[in-house]
DNA sequence: CGGCTTTGACCGGCGC
DNA sequence: GCGCCGGTCAAAGCCG
């Protein structure tokens, strides 16, 4: 195992792994800072009830989960109620055991007043004069106060740190999407146009962070008027926007952008001819410059980018740990098999797609094909083939953007982020959507494997056979882009539950792509951005778990068959056990 | 009864 | 303009 980069996964506990870590990085990234969804319920309810005058700024930062477990990591061999522990601490600190401890002095402080305020007597009926006892509690109080404070305003720094690194990550979506299509229209104009536009985008260069954007990105303020002319009247553009014209019609709409547009589109069609008549028009487009606008363009843009996966299953469905309802099925031309549609039901107006068809050659291959990025947080056993559609979407991107090679030659592309596995993943622009087809069909190239320079090595503990007999090798490798690429939800969550470090590491990796967008060389690009994820455990764990589902095969419910599959072919019915555990855990 | 699947109809894009 | 085709809708039916 290579240091740092191997991971040693029970996948019968990789979902507690998942909960129990996460929670463990936070409680240690954001002590004495509230984050509702990630406190667990043994601390809060051990925690010494405070009055209720206390309650409410108790709720905003919890400090007791953390003074709690101080106490026990202290304490550890004592089995006392977490009262008792909490009355010793308060005894040690005047004595200055716990006075170089802050935070044992918020917790005697708390309590003081809890006991001033409620059963005084036990603890002053010592001789002590009540004044003095008064007198240190409202030196306490006042050192609890600013305490609170002091992690209060931690926290907002925290949350603006997030929300920084949030915007930056869009930022540099938007970055992909317009070196795009500049590099589209480099592709499209003439010689001279090419030379201009190379002009235009030098002048608008400014640093983000150590990295050079454009200036269209940093111009995102509701104000802004200066929009790039090569965004918003570009005429070869139309292969990324206009693939979804409608989701520039409307200027208030919010987070579903594409859903809006799959209604706006049927309302348009049927009620709402308005709606219709702002139809998208390259000349007449609303303004790209509201970052709602430039937003719905990119997840137009990643919305038609797709990305089919060729796997062999008897079952009907792949598992990918969405939960998906179908809503048409279709005799697609050149194919006896029927064309399934599915949509994601995980979220209210999710708006990812996805296709299921046997292929005609082979009808023991299953194609799915999946298009659009999911509004919602995935589980890890969901991530895989979600972020993979995201990267895709971005893969496109940035190879069209960061290098002549990675549109003029897309086999370049896919060797650039795939080294391995040039024979397994393909990139088609000639489809009517950019597609990214992975083919988990055919066995990997041990010897590609090897020389492979940016292999991370996953092993599944007592599943090695079953591991090694999918082709493995260029999945960590696609998921590691991938749960980088995880930009918005599952991927900006996770790094919201992990703390400032992750998402650190991430906006790190993030601008040294940005970097990279600078030079043609994406390998680099990938390097960079799936060390910062890899190096994380965290991350290594939901790099672990997609990969399992991604080999997992078929769905559990329909496995039977799929179990039975013995045409001597790789396929993804070999690691059923290790996919189902991780799904049932996730509740699919 | 709610959620899901089925299936015919509808619409837009595209080629001729 | 017409027809083909892919994609989607939505009513009806099914199922737990």
């Amino acid at each position: 195992m290579d240091k740092g980069w191997g991971l040693t996964l029970d996948s019968d506990s990789l979902g507690s792994f998942l909960l129990n870590k996460n929670k463990r990085t936070h409680d240690r990234m954001f002590p004495g800072i509230h984050f509702p969804v990630a406190l667990g319920r043994g601390d809060e309810q051990a925690a010494p009830q405070p009055s209720d005058e206390n309650r409410a700024v108790v709720d905003e930062v919890d400090f007791f989960a953390d003074k709690n477990r101080l106490a026990r990591h202290e304490d550890d061999a004592h089995d006392d109620s977490k009262t008792m522990r909490v009355l010793s601490v308060k005894k040690e600190n005047p004595h200055g055991e716990g006075a170089s401890r802050p935070d044992l002095d918020v917790n005697t402080g708390l309590h003081l007043l809890t006991a001033n305020t409620g059963s005084d007597q036990s603890t002053v009926d010592d001789g002590i004069s009540s004044d003095a006892e008064d007198k240190r509690a409202k030196t306490e109080l006042a050192q609890l106060q600013m305490e609170l404070q002091r992690v209060h305003s931690e926290n907002q720094r925290l949350k603006d740190l997030l929300s920084q690194v949030s915007n930056n990550y869009s930022i540099l979506q938007m970055n992909l999407v317009g070196l795009m299509q500049q590099q589209q229209n480099r592709g499209a104009d003439s010689t001279q146009e090419h030379e201009v536009v190379e002009g235009k985008s030098e002048e608008k260069k400014h640093e983000i962070g150590g990295a050079v954007v454009p200036r269209q990105f940093m111009d995102l303020g509701p104000g802004a008027a200066a929009v790039s002319d090569d965004v918003s009247h570009s005429s070869s553009e139309d292969r990324t926007i206009s693939g979804s014209p409608r989701n520039l019609n409307t200027g208030k709409n919010e987070i579903v952008a594409f859903d809006k547009e799959r209604d706006g589109k049927r309302v348009g069609r049927d009620e709402s001819p308005e709606s219709e008549s702002q139809g998208w028009v390259p000349n007449k487009v609303p303004k790209l410059n509201t970052p709602k606008a430039i937003e719905q363009s990119t997840e137009a843009t990643m919305r038609k980018a797709r990305v089919s996966v060729r796997a062999r299953s008897e079952a009907p469905m792949i598992t990918d740990g969405c939960q998906w309802r179908k809503y048409g099925q279709k005799m697609a031309k050149g194919n006896p098999c029927p064309r399934a549609y599915y949509r994601c039901t995980m979220a209210v107006g999710c708006p990812v797609r996805k296709q299921v068809q046997r292929c005609a050659e082979d009808r023991s291959i299953l194609i799915t094909t999946y298009e659009g990025n999911h509004n919602h947080p995935l589980p890890p056993a969901a991530m895989a083939m979600a972020s993979t559609t995201t990267a895709a979407a971005t893969m496109l991107l940035s190879g069209s953007m960061s290098s002549a090679d990675g549109i003029m030659n897309p086999n370049l592309l896919a060797r650039a982020i795939l080294p391995c596995s040039s024979s397994m993943a393909t990139i088609s622009a000639s489809a009517p959507f950019p597609t990214v087809t992975l083919d988990l069909t055919h066995s990997p190239n041990p010897l590609q494997f090897q020389r492979s320079p940016t292999q991370f090595p996953v092993h599944f503990q007592g599943q090695q056979q079953s591991f090694g007999s999918v082709p493995t090798p260029p999945l960590p490798q696609v998921l590691g882009q991938a749960l980088y690429n995880q930009s918005k939800f599952a991927g900006l969550q996770l790094s919201q539950e992990m703390g400032t470090q992750q998402v650190l590491a991430h906006q790190a990796a993030a601008q040294a792509q940005l970097h990279q967008t600078q030079q043609p060389s994406l390998a680099d690009t990938v390097s960079a951005a799936t060390a910062a994820i890899t190096a994380d455990p965290n991350f290594t764990a939901a790099l672990a778990a997609a990969i399992s589902s991604i080999i997992g095969g078929a769905h559990p419910n329909n496995n039977t068959a799929a179990n039975n599959n013995n045409n001597g072919s790789p396929s993804m019915t070999t690691s059923n056990t290790n996919s189902n555990k991780i799904s049932s855990f996730h509740g699919n």
